[in-house]
DNA sequence: AGTCCGATGACAGTGACTGACATCAGTGGT
DNA sequence: ACCACTGATGTCAGTCACTGTCATCGGACT
């Protein structure tokens, strides 16, 4: 028993949610959710950096996702609508909402987190500017186009979480980025 | 001596920099920091909450000063030419760039130093969505608004610090929101 | 059976951070 | 001058995140 059973990782990242869920994150030692997976603290810290990292092991998928599809793009695309085809790769990997509810509070009640998914959406960011560049796009449009898209993300996702009735999240996004688009517009109103 | 030497914060915050500046930021103890000063750890955490945060006395101020300014706008003008106005106002406060560059380099080494600079901009853009909602500005479009002068202020300080010639930081600020405009326009070129 | 390797356990240690209590400097009242 | 009061500081013990090191175990391969 014990040794050798498989999966460590996704055990352990199974048992911080429910513990991080039950008591809370800071009320929550890293050898209490060890001890529930049937590790110890020290195999923790072997398949996460820190007691944050548990929470966030898709998004690197996430990420990889959102790249490609930028990278894929075709050329002709205009870097913000290749942004919005990145928005729309991600879009078909949220299926369920009450999953992603459970996890964003979670997070929502523990500034570390949030302090951690900030520097997963910068991540993101940067991956997606070095995609952008890769198409020929200049500095700093690259940068801006991409912190662009990551804000639309961050809204659209939060959009699609909270509101009352289901709606598709690929709709949600491209109304979010419609809404950027028309927030950012060049003429002055009035 | 020692006891009741006037600006505690201040020294404590001129001797952390100094220390990151030599030896680096993980190299560096609080116990270090607070000896430099002339205190005890635990006084230093009496002023700083944890590590980080002794980088980012002046946040708040720049934060204020963001708000205020998107706050006492003209209402006539649209909520993206008030954030234009509040990346105006802020970009007053920087005036020599060693100071801000020493900072910068200081950050940039420490992946901690980084994520908590993300907490702060994260910070500043809800005070900013907070003050476009008192104009009537709706959601989604306040907080997207709030992202994109976000986004703004961290390419345009970024391009400030980093070019090679002295330019005018708020001239910056305007072409990076120029750029914005640009990459967000609504038609597909091609 | 013997050998090797990667994952795990055990243990000691550092440093960030906290709670509780004592102590000291300056202030104001008498 | 004396004394109470307040707020900033020092002291000390303790928890917990995180790390380095070495022993140990399970499985694969020969």
């Amino acid at each position: 028993m014990g040794r050798w059973e498989p999966n460590a990782c996704g055990r352990l990242a199974q048992a911080a949610l429910e513990l991080f869920g039950e008591r809370g994150y800071e009320q929550t030692t890293v050898a209490e959710i060890a001890k529930r997976a049937g590790l110890t603290e020290r195999t923790y810290f072997r398949h996460y950096a820190d007691k944050c990292e548990v929470m966030f092991g898709k998004s690197g998928v996430l990420q990889e996702q959102f790249v490609t599809a930028v990278a894929e793009a075709p050329q002709s695309m205009a870097p913000i609508d290749a942004v919005a085809a990145g928005l729309e790769a991600v879009a078909q990997a949220f299926a369920d909402r009450r999953e992603y509810r459970q996890r964003q509070a979670v997070i929502a009640a523990n500034a570390e987190l949030q302090e951690r998914e900030l520097t997963k959406y910068a991540s993101m960011s940067a991956a997606i500017a070095d995609a952008l560049r890769r198409r020929g796009v200049a500095e700093p449009s690259a940068t801006l186009t991409a912190e662009a898209g990551i804000a639309v993300f961050k809204v659209g996702f939060q959009l699609w979480l909270s509101a009352s009735e289901e709606r598709e999240i690929s709709q949600v996004m491209r109304e979010s980025l419609d809404e950027l688009k028309a927030v950012t517009a060049r003429g002055v109103p009035g």
